[in-house]
DNA sequence: GACACGTAGGAGAGCGCTCTCCAAAAGAGT
DNA sequence: ACTCTTTTGGAGAGCGCTCTCCTACGTGTC
């Protein structure tokens, strides 16, 4: 036996090899593997032992050229790569910790079915044109596509491409592809309802980009749901879903109205930043001013005091991306649908 | 020319079409298209041209049956996913920013040569055996791996099922495998000295975990460095590179030495934390109590004060364990090395 | 002009797998 | 007992590509 390939060195057994040692033909072999069709349990089993005992790893290739399935799956960051004087460093949006619960909800979907994203990043148009062509060339039969700005051109190439793809909130234009998204405005509703319920009077906002579905819908939100309340001029800031730009934007909105005692902030990296200029201008959180946020990120949680935000569900939204992308990649002609999570404020010590 | 099959449709244009098209055999084409021997420069112009009217687009998983090179290679987040009380969800790990530099470091190498990353997260020893055969069906050439606990078996597994793999930090035990590193005693004795020169006389430290190699290196190289300048006795407590673990770690240091006046906290994150406690307990930061991080992580320049810290060259780190896995894939055979790089020391307003 | 030599293009044999087609065997209905 | 259906295993044709031969054709040497 010590001649024989150890199971550990590099596979070179092929599906003829575990076919001979069961002493079966290849076909039967590959139909116990693959579960498909009627065999003789007791030639399973026989085919199952020669599977153990040569070491037998399919050879993916093989397989993909055949089925035109690569079973894999592309991750696309995609963006303008504009993120304000950041500099455009692929990675760079990792820095929100947001990406990493979209990582996680996908990564938990698609693992127990075998299946591990590509990792890739969409900065500029160049590469753009470098991910199509990669998808194209058959490395992955879908795209999940996370994108940071609303001007992306991705989603609608893709589109064009043909390629199966999902996106985590709904396109800026409007293009036939399925996406997943959070009712933005539901989530703002929240937020007011909390800050008037808590008795604040003097409200204001820091909104996310107007560019952006997400911003847009979040200032609209909570704009209504103000004037439901009574409220009917609400002032607010314009900020960018980063740290900096929630801290500026708080500093415009507390030079502006200098007696604000409630603010919605529409995401927790901008009231991170919020924070801080509240601090810098010594206000204490909640007694002077109370603050909400949106995703409940983990710097929600890490801020002092931890902040009362508004949960979107992004493990799940992340979770049904894929399940949505993988029916896709099952029935190509399956029209574009989006499903829309509901919200959830989670209360902790800012409001 | 209308009922000819289009660019954009699914791609089944095959090297066949082409050679036809240029009215070369498909030899001459597989030749232009890998620039392997010489060709007639006029017959490469015509089926260059052939290439662009038909939008071939070559075949990965035919290429890859043959040459028995996947081009793709994974990029592995490994621990024992017992991070303290945290839940063991996939992606929490880039709760971290530092995971995100790591990954642009990484992208940034290889998009230029054209090769995305598989993302696989392996917490548990089940997850371990299944990367490990997702590994070896030939899914990827390679393997980056960057553990986030010291007992983490895959380096060893890596090894033994001879699948080529770079490490981020040097394993616990002893193993043929690269490595890239960075020099954590010459990091700490940065800290040390800085800390000292700015007058602290009463000094302290927060370390990492103290069974990977990362936490007790700072550590001994602190303490080493700060006998050097005379100090026998520097109090420390112990935390696990987390931001809830530092501010913990910062209290009972706070309990055993009220009076200090100087801190080197083994990672940003947990500075960040120790920042909390700090204010909690009424010290400021530098006046009263000088703190020195490490990484220079996001969490640096997101903390108020922004941190001194000690730089990680995090993106050269990544870059060269790809391009060291690159040339692993290229010559098989080739001795496991390592790279140690210098940390430079960032000063901000912390210390 | 006969020979060797170098170079450019073509032919064709696989790479390891799936899947359709067939044949053989087994059961069902009259 | 015969035909008709159903079930189960084998044969073999590719999937699209690379790469090793092999042939044809200059070019150089004596």
């Amino acid at each position: 036996m010590r001649q024989d390939p150890s199971p550990s060195s590099g596979s070179s057994i092929t599906l003829e090899d575990v076919a001979r040692a069961a002493g079966v033909s290849r076909s039967t072999v590959s139909r116990v593997i693959n579960g498909i069709r009627n065999v003789d349990p007791a030639i399973q089993e026989t085919v199952r032992r020669a599977i153990a005992t040569t070491g037998y790893v399919p050879n993916h290739a093989a397989r993909s050229l055949v089925t035109r399935r690569t079973g894999a799956i592309a991750l696309v960051v995609s963006g303008a790569g504009s993120e304000g004087a950041d500099a455009p460093f692929p990675g760079q949006v990792f820095a929100d910790p947001f990406f990493g619960r979209v990582v996680g909800g996908i990564v938990s979907f698609l693992r127990p079915r075998g299946i591990h994203p590509i990792l890739m990043f969409a900065e500029t148009a160049e590469i753009h044109a470098q991910v199509l062509t990669h998808l194209r060339h058959g490395n992955a039969d879908g795209a999940l596509l996370v994108s940071t700005h609303a001007a992306d051109p991705l989603p609608r190439l893709l589109v064009e491409a043909r390629v199966p793809a999902v996106l985590f909130a709904r396109p800026a234009e409007p293009i036939p592809i399925s996406y997943v998204d959070v009712d933005h405005r539901a989530g703002a509703k929240l937020a007011a309802d909390h800050l008037v319920a808590r008795g604040r009077r003097r409200v204001a906002t820091v909104s996310g980009p107007l560019d952006v579905p997400a911003g847009q819908s979040r200032l609209t939100g909570f704009l209504d749901a103000m004037a439901a309340h009574g409220h009917a001029y609400v002032p607010h800031a314009e900020g960018g879903f980063t740290h900096h730009s929630g801290e500026a934007a708080m500093e415009r909105l507390l030079t502006e109205q200098p007696g604000l005692d409630g603010v919605f902030v529409a995401n927790d990296l901008m009231a991170q930043g919020a924070l801080v200029a509240l601090r810098h201008h010594g206000r204490r959180v909640p007694e002077d001013v109370a603050v909400v946020g949106f995703d409940d990120s983990s710097a929600a949680t890490a801020c002092r005091p931890p902040l009362t935000t508004v949960r979107h569900p992004v493990e799940d939204m992340a979770g049904e991306m894929a399940r949505m992308l993988l029916a896709h990649i099952e029935q190509p002609g399956r029209p574009a649908t989006s499903k829309i999570f509901d919200p959830v404020l989670v209360v902790r010590d800012s409001a």
